[in-house]
DNA sequence: CCGTGAAGTGAGAACCGCTCTCAGTTGGAG
DNA sequence: CTCCAACTGAGAGCGGTTCTCACTTCACGG
């Protein structure tokens, strides 16, 4: 996660081309620094403890120009809450979601296109992959987010 | 998708083993007549077509009975809204969705649990496959739904 | 440096899929 | 037939997300 920090100020910017203000700065930062899986309420919740003033409507805006730009990946979702995580792997890949941490970790895409019916022309496809990290089954207790 | 209607009469009923009104039974015939994807609202539409008075709450619970149950599967999701399919295939299964007519399609699971990351424990995972199926690719304009 | 226009912002209303509540109804076991 | 738990319909409520609108701010050209 610390190399997420490191495209904060390198040349392929979190929101791509787009403009860069100060709120998109502090909401960018502030995903670097979110460990794991997060939604864009409890992003907004820490943004604010540390730049009172941004809006939620805000950061569903910088999340969205983020996910576009691929600095943020959608990784499933919890309660009916989209989660999002800050991923700088490269390539078609899913992710692994712990559902106790939050950690995220990047899986290859296994996905068989052979496995697909004749002739189908496959646009897209999603998958969200949930369970427990060897971190969290090692420690009785795991994390909390 | 003929003998998913086979299957209202059969011991496996929609349901489970829940009771059976009339309205379920209204709901579970008109799920069986939907030719491939549907969400709860289009159902609710289809089934007040014929048997006005249906309420949405009634035909949410009746589809959440029905997924329970394993007659219903869901399938993805468009427009923010839950797609679902009348599904008789056993075992564990995705579904390849037409977005043009909806089509529904079962597609075995190509999930290769070694691509993991070491010591995550999968509880579960979700995949959803879209594209156009060969009907619609071979006639200009596809059907709809 | 400024002026300018487009992009971004904040607040709150609006939206929408879905669930809950509540009083009334009904299926089916006994 | 009786009885009660399961089910129903209507509408309110909920929660995540998006929209609107007036205002601010970035960044580019001059």
């Amino acid at each position: 996660m610390t190399e997420a920090r490191d495209r904060l100020s390198s040349p392929a910017a979190p929101y791509g081309s787009r403009r860069m203000s100060s709120a998109r700065r502090a909401i960018a930062e502030t995903a670097a620094l979110m460990d794991g899986a997060f939604t864009a309420e409890s992003l907004h919740d820490r943004v604010v403890a540390s730049r009172p003033g941004i809006g939620l409507a805000t950061v569903y805006r910088a999340v969205a120009a983020m996910a576009d730009a691929g600095y943020l990946a959608r990784v499933g979702e919890r309660d009916g809450a989209a989660l999002y995580a800050v991923c700088g792997h490269d390539g078609h890949h899913h992710h692994a979601v712990c559902e106790r941490c939050g950690a995220v970790t990047p899986v290859e895409c296994a996905f068989v296109p052979s496995a697909l019916p004749a002739g189908f022309a496959m646009t897209r496809h999603e998958v969200a992959i949930y369970g427990v990290c060897a971190e969290c089954q090692g420690s009785e207790r795991g994390g909390s987010r």
